[in-house]
DNA sequence: ATCCTCTTTGCATTCGAAGTCATTTGTTCT
DNA sequence: AGAACAAATGACTTCGAATGCAAAGAGGAT
């Protein structure tokens, strides 16, 4: 009867699997599973003599902690939900390397979920339940029930370069409007006068943001300007662009597009399509300041995001709040820098 | 006494937290845990009433089940570890999605482990034991203790784009040599003289075997080539470049690169700092089939890899291998497909 | 040697769901 | 109505590590 209260040491635990579990480990050690416990957990009681006959014991059998377990008694499973819609975008790969090594380093496994299409957001959100997460970062669009569950459930939820749209939700954003504004400034003093705006899909945060700040600023400047429709693909970029010539008859001379990859769609149809001369006849902005965008063929004067200030600022937003739940719903702007390439004729 | 026995149902289980646990549910809807837990099982013996009652309980209660608490009881962690060295590679994104979405749909998530150097990997294989992942996907180099590794712990693996080098380990890959033979052969056919190639990282198994495949086959058609290292990314291509046109005196007129990102950034510099044109002084080829490839400005002639099938391939490798872990260690080759570019004069 | 304090250690319980087994309920057939 | 059997249900144990608590040990002071 009384063999029941002391669970066996698992048999099979020879050298070969990693299935060894802490009993395994106390019994070949001579000591209790709570000292094992103990020999694995930072700051805690343990002679020194036995911490090394533990930690031997464990070597010799191959002994890793299970998290699983860990995470099922701490009630911490030290998993980030990463939440991502369109990873081919080219900007996002690197904000997910970025952040993945970040949480990395901060002991947190990430969780990705890659988003094929938005319908599948309610799937994902139910698995982000079930595994326990300590947090998430997102960097999707959220349906405002999809952020409140968040809040209802207590998980800390980090927005990338996106607000929370009516709720109010932790958020790290480059700042649109500034680096606009910059932009727009530069190309008016630059004399430009036909200005073309390739925006991004209208479910695009940012591109929303950054279509309309430059639309204000250039209405401010007393400039109109053409918009058009892309959906921040290189693609969509050449087509944009001939849409806008079409429409301005040939005539723009300045385009701003809401992101790099679009832009460089745009300059390789002006100068492949119309044998136009970038930047002599025809200027090209664009935002993110991606790779390609400095390669020599295009050098797109753009607003450069601050990738790595802002990963590790939504990173310790995120810890911060995993371990303070009641923080405020602090938002972070991040100004980008004005990367002069050479697509552009500036003042 | 007796009170221990049944758990108490936990007290914050209001409409709140998503806190609510299989006993919380069991109290609301007058039944036992047992119940809740067979009526979340698939194909579990419930009456239809009795189901109906505790689903609406589990709605009520806002209740998921425990995805770490089932993990612990059912040894199945319903998590996979994919291992990736360089997200920044542009081939990667899209093969990391693929696989992400792929998993996903067979109801398994994923743990991803993004190496910023060779030396992160000791510390990643010990997340990844202790996570008890079911499997992993590795695409970065690992070495032959590593990979055995994985064959100690009953942890199988599919390696992606490379194989176990001394190990035996099931892999996915695209065919290296059928791929360069076809590229050198038209290259041949296209009346080309003087070779170029453009290497990638020595540490990298795809870019010496892409390479030693093209030379290979160019000393079998009586060609010799000038072969530089570069390592994959654009500027390399640049100055990889710029080192050829050097050692053949601006006598090389066919570019063999071992992926596209150097053919790209080969072909700028060619432009850009050499005014040669391609392809007709000078004909550039990649490896890979990546986005930039098709721009317009580029039209690399390329080998594209069947991303899909290949992910597709990786993703039904390991599930077989989770189920039966004693199946063979498969290695699976996949034919890309040559991509007849404009960056290449061919036969 | 005695008492006190501080450090180590082990016992027993806990986290939440799954699954075994025994029991109860329900159905069908005679 | 009763037998025979299947379906549904609940009690209890289990997975592996963490931790509160009590007991044991190690020093130190008197």
């Amino acid at each position: 009867m009384a063999a029941k209260k002391q669970p066996e040491a698992s048999q099979s635990a020879g050298t070969s699997g990693g299935r060894a579990t802490s009993y395994d480990v106390a019994r070949h050690a001579g000591v209790s599973q709570s000292a094992v416990s103990r020999c694995f957990k930072q700051g805690a009681s343990v002679a020194p003599r036995t911490r090394e006959k533990i930690l031997a014991a464990a070597r010799e059998l191959n002994y890793y902690p299970n998290a699983i377990a860990q995470g099922l008694i701490t009630r911490r499973s030290n998993l980030v939900a990463i939440i991502i819609s369109n990873l081919t975008n080219l900007y996002y790969p690197e904000v997910l390397a970025e952040l993945t090594q970040r949480l990395s380093a901060q002991g947190i496994r990430v969780l990705l979920f890659s988003l094929a299409a938005e319908s599948d957001v309610d799937e994902v959100l139910d698995q982000v339940w079930r595994y326990r997460v300590d947090g998430a970062i997102v960097a999707a669009r959220l349906h405002p029930e999809q952020l409140a569950a968040f809040a209802d459930r207590g998980v800390p939820v980090v927005l990338y370069n996106r607000i929370g749209e009516g709720v109010p939700v932790a958020s790290v954003c480059c700042d649109s409007v500034s680096g606009e504004h910059a932009l727009v400034e530069a190309l008016v003093e630059g004399e430009h006068y036909v200005f073309g705006v390739i925006a991004g899909p209208a479910d695009s945060y940012v591109g929303e943001e950054r279509v309309e700040a430059a639309r204000r600023r250039l209405q401010q400047l007393g400039r109109e300007c053409l918009i058009v429709r892309g959906n921040f693909d290189y693609a969509s970029g050449d087509a944009a662009l001939k849409e806008l010539m079409r429409m301005t008859d040939g005539k723009m001379d300045a385009l701003i597009c809401a992101n790099d990859l679009m832009a460089i769609g745009a300059i390789d149809s002006a100068r492949i399509n119309f044998g136009i001369e970038v930047p002599q006849d025809l200027s090209v902005v664009g935002f993110d300041g991606v790779g390609p965008a400095t390669w020599l063929a295009y050098q797109v004067t753009t607003i450069r995001q601050p990738v790595r200030r802002m990963t590790e600022a939504a990173v310790a937003m995120l810890l911060e709040r995993i371990e303070r739940p009641e923080l405020s719903p602090e938002q972070r702007l991040f100004a980008g820098e004005l990367l002069p390439g050479s697509s552009a004729r500036l003042g």
